[in-house]
DNA sequence: GCTTACAGGCTTGTATACAAGATTGTCGCC
DNA sequence: GGCGACAATCTTGTATACAAGCCTGTAAGC
C-alpha cells in the first residue's frame, strides 16, 4: 500500500484509539490534505479504507465523518466482541510464557498510566489489552479484526460512558491473565465475557444516540420558557459540526 | 457509499465466493472500468475497498490481483474462523425457531445444489452457510467478518484443496443443525471445530504456493524433452488470464 | 415580525491528463 | 547462436480541474 495514504489511516485510527477523536468528528478532505501535506486524493483512499472498517462514514458532499454509532450497533459491537474474544481464549490449549510474561507487563503498564493520570495513554492501553492478546497468539487476521472492533467500541464508549471505570478495568484484565497463568482458559474466558458485559453495562445506552443530547437536557426540565431568550436557533448550531465538539467532549460525565 | 462503487466491489467479492474468479486473476483498472462502464476512479475505489478486505493486492504499477494466500495465512484464517464461529454457537442460549427453519432450508439446497452439480452454486452455498449462520444471530458486523474469512477461505481452497469434499461438508453442516435444534450448542460448537477442521486438513498446504505448480508437475517427470514439443508456452497461459499472473511472490517452494 | 425564496460559498464527486515504473519484444554485439 | 541493452507499450500513481449538491446568510414578501 501507499506508505503516505497508509499513515493517514493508521494516524486517524490511532488517534481513535487513543480517544483523542471524538465521535462524529468531522474530517475535511482539504483540511486533512493540507495537514499531511498530500493531495486530496490520498485523503479520499485512507477514508475510504477507514469506511470499509467501519470508523468513518461518509455523508454525501457533506463530508467524512466518524462514526457515532446508535445504540443497535453499540450492542453488536460488543455482542461481537464476546464472541471472538472468548472464542479466542476458548481455543487455546495452553499459553506460552513469553505471552503471559509480555500480557503481565501490559497490564502494569496499565496501572502506571491510570496512577499518572494519562487519559489518552490509559484509553489507549486499556482498548490495547485485547488486541495484544490477539497478536500474542500471532494471529494477524485476528488482530486486525479486534482493533478494528475497538476502535468502535471506544466509540461508542466515548458517546456513552457516564462513567469511567479504569481501575476497575485494569484489574479485570489483571484476573484474566492470573486465570490464564493458571491454565484456566475456561475461566479466562468467563472473566472475558464477564468483563466485556461490565464495560457494556456500565453505558447508558438509551442516553446519547443523538448530537441535541445536551440540549435536550435543558429542555426537559420545562425550564424553556423561564429565563434563557431565544435558545433554540442561535443555540443549535453554535458554530458547525466541525468545531461543535472540537475538543472538550470528556467533560460531560456523569453528574 | 457510492452505488456504482460498491457494485463493482459486490460483484466482484460474490465471484469470488461462488469459486468464478481465480486465486491470482490480475484485476486491470482499465479492463474493469470498461466491463462496468464507469471510469477508472470508481474501480479504484472498489479495488482499495477490497483490498482492505484482504481479498485483493496491489502490485506497484503492474496491477490488482486476487490474493493468493500463503500457507501461514491459510492456517491463520482458518484459525480465525474457528475461534469466531464456534465463539459464536457458544454463545447463544437458545436458537429461535425460524433460525433453525431457515437453516434447514439452507442445508436442504445445497443438497440440491450438490445434486444438481452446479459447481458455482454449490461453492456459494457452501460457503454462504456460515455467513447465513452469523446473519440469522442479527449481527450485520459479525456477518460482514465472516463474509469476509470465508471469500479467503474460499480462494484458500481453490489455491490448495487437492479433493472437493462437498457432500461432507454438506453432511456436516446438516450434523450442526441438528445439534443446534437439539439445543446442545455446545456440541454444535465441537462439530463446527471439527467441520472446519476438516476442511483445513483436506488441503494440501505444502503444494502451491506458486503459480508454477501445474508446470513444476509436467517437469518433475522428467519427461520434458520427451516428445511434448514446446508444452510450458501453450500451457502456461491456457485463456487469456489477461497474462500470466506469476508476479514474483517470495514465497515460491519448499521443496 | 415572521416566513420563504434565493444566491453565494464551501465541500465532496468524478473524470481526465500526465508522470513514473514495469514488462516485453527487438536489435545489436560478442 | 546466445546474451545483454534499449525502446515501445501498457499499467498504475497522483494531481488537478470542473461539476453537482448542501448549508448558510440575506433579502424580499406577507
Amino acid at each position: 500500500m501507499n506508505p503516505a495514504t497508509a499513515n493517514i489511516e493508521e494516524a486517524i485510527l490511532s488517534a481513535i484509539l487513543a480517544g483523542r477523536i471524538n465521535p462524529g468528528t468531522r474530517l475535511g478532505e482539504q483540511k486533512l490534505a493540507d495537514l499531511f501535506g498530500v493531495s486530496r486524493t490520498r485523503v479520499r483512499e485512507a477514508m475510504m479504507r477507514l469506511e470499509t472498517r467501519g470508523v468513518v462514514q461518509v455523508s454525501a458532499r457533506r463530508g467524512w465523518y466518524v462514526v457515532e454509532p446508535s445504540a443497535e450497533e453499540a450492542r453488536e459491537a460488543f455482542q461481537t466482541r464476546r464472541i471472538i474474544e472468548t472464542g479466542l481464549l476458548h481455543s487455546l490449549r495452553e499459553v506460552p510464557p513469553d505471552v503471559l510474561k509480555s500480557l503481565k507487563e501490559h497490564v502494569a503498564m496499565e496501572r502506571d498510566a491510570i496512577g499518572a493520570g494519562d487519559v489518552h495513554s490509559r484509553a489507549c492501553l486499556l482498548g490495547d489489552f485485547h488486541i495484544h492478546l490477539a497478536d500474542a497468539l500471532g494471529n494477524r487476521m485476528l488482530t486486525e479484526i479486534i482493533r478494528d472492533l475497538t476502535a468502535r467500541t471506544t466509540l461508542i464508549s466515548m458517546l456513552y460512558q457516564p462513567t469511567e471505570k479504569a481501575e476497575e478495568s485494569s484489574h479485570d484484565h489483571e484476573d484474566i491473565v492470573a486465570a490464564m497463568e493458571a491454565g484456566d482458559l475456561a475461566g479466562a474466558a468467563r472473566l472475558m465475557d464477564e468483563h466485556i458485559g461490565k464495560v457494556e453495562a456500565g453505558l447508558d445506552l438509551t442516553a446519547k444516540p443523538d448530537p441535541l443530547a445536551g440540549l435536550r437536557a435543558l429542555l426537559s426540565p420545562a425550564a424553556f420558557a423561564g429565563n434563557a431568550p431565544s435558545v433554540p436557533h442561535t443555540h443549535v448550531h453554535p458554530q458547525d459540526h466541525s468545531h461543535s465538539h472540537s475538543h472538550g467532549h470528556p467533560a460531560t460525565k456523569e453528574d
